[in-house]
DNA sequence: TACTGTCCGTTTGGTAGCAAACGAAATCAG
DNA sequence: CTGATTTCGTTTGCTACCAAACGGACAGTA
């Protein structure tokens, strides 16, 4: 598992080593959470140039019409967690997806503190044209790694995201 | 490499893939990427509310003065290709450190196009005093794993960074 | 010495993100 | 019922982030 596929990130990496010199410091750690925020935001970036752009939406407008599509329509803090976004921030993503007609809010009768959050016709026929293609985006991205790879990768993050959630 | 860990994590994917049906899709692209963005939003938070936060830092901030730390001082383009932020973007992080007071900006005599950026003394007994505990939240983030595992990580990362970042 | 193009950092306009404050609506206690 | 509390989504104030436009400063050419 060594160097191979990219020296030159490994090279940085060993020059930050040499600054930080004899400083008893756990590296290990510091270049596991320094490259899965390296790499999410790389990822990021590209989608939202490669294949977003092109439907009018960032990352987190994607995000939340896919949980849509997925889930269905959804009340606005169900929405929220699915997303992994504060509700505040929710209000306005859905408020921008709103004026580009991708969703619709409705008041709930029963309880008219509520609000539920839905795919409009054009919605959903920009995610279901949109999602193949950000999926094979997706492949692209770990096309290095080897499906093995793949899900050790995806389980090695799953216990970071449990401990970072923690409480 | 299963489920042990984190049974309620890996039954949200489950559920994910019985709505998506029987669409031909890349689901272990599509995990192992959604859990690179998901670990990254929960460690950056996390850091954010447990350890920055007390410094009067963002994450942006903190990687800045961490730069300044590890390389010196620099010149802005540089600066913001090492913290991997467009130029404009670090102009507003700059500013804000400088109105807090954790580094000093200065005209290039030769070249008045250009500027530098540096430490303030304070920024420098910030960034001292801040890296240890940085260092320890790290170790914490990925406690759950051992040290094979964090280099694993590390290097299937490296291996998306570069794929993701080419031209 | 002007003209031209290029190279800097900053500014602008837009979206995203959070925490905390807010106001309306529901619920609970008595 | 009525007053107090809780629970919603939204608003507010800030920071961050990008792309693209901008304007000043350098460099080359004639």
């Amino acid at each position: 598992m060594q160097n191979r596929a990219n020296p030159r990130l490994l090279d940085a990496e060993r020059l930050i080593q040499e600054r930080l010199g004899d400083r008893r410091l756990d590296f290990d750690s510091m270049l596991a959470v320094s490259n899965i925020y390296r790499a999410a935001t790389a990822v990021r970036r590209r989608a939202e140039r490669a294949v977003l752009s092109e439907f009018g939406l960032s990352w987190g407008g994607f995000t939340t019409l896919w949980v849509l599509w997925v889930w269905g329509e959804m009340q606005t803090a169900d929405l929220a967690d699915e997303c992994d976004l504060s509700k505040g921030t929710l209000t306005g993503v859905v408020k921008t997806l709103e004026r580009r007609g991708f969703v619709e809010r409705r008041q709930v009768e029963s309880d008219r503190r509520r609000v539920t959050v839905a795919l409009t016709g054009a919605g959903l026929d920009t995610i279901e044209r949109l999602f193949p293609r950000f999926n094979l985006y997706e492949g692209e991205m770990v096309g290095e790694l080897s499906t093995t790879e793949k899900r050790e990768l995806a389980e090695l993050l799953r216990r970071v995201i449990v401990t970072a959630g923690e409480r």
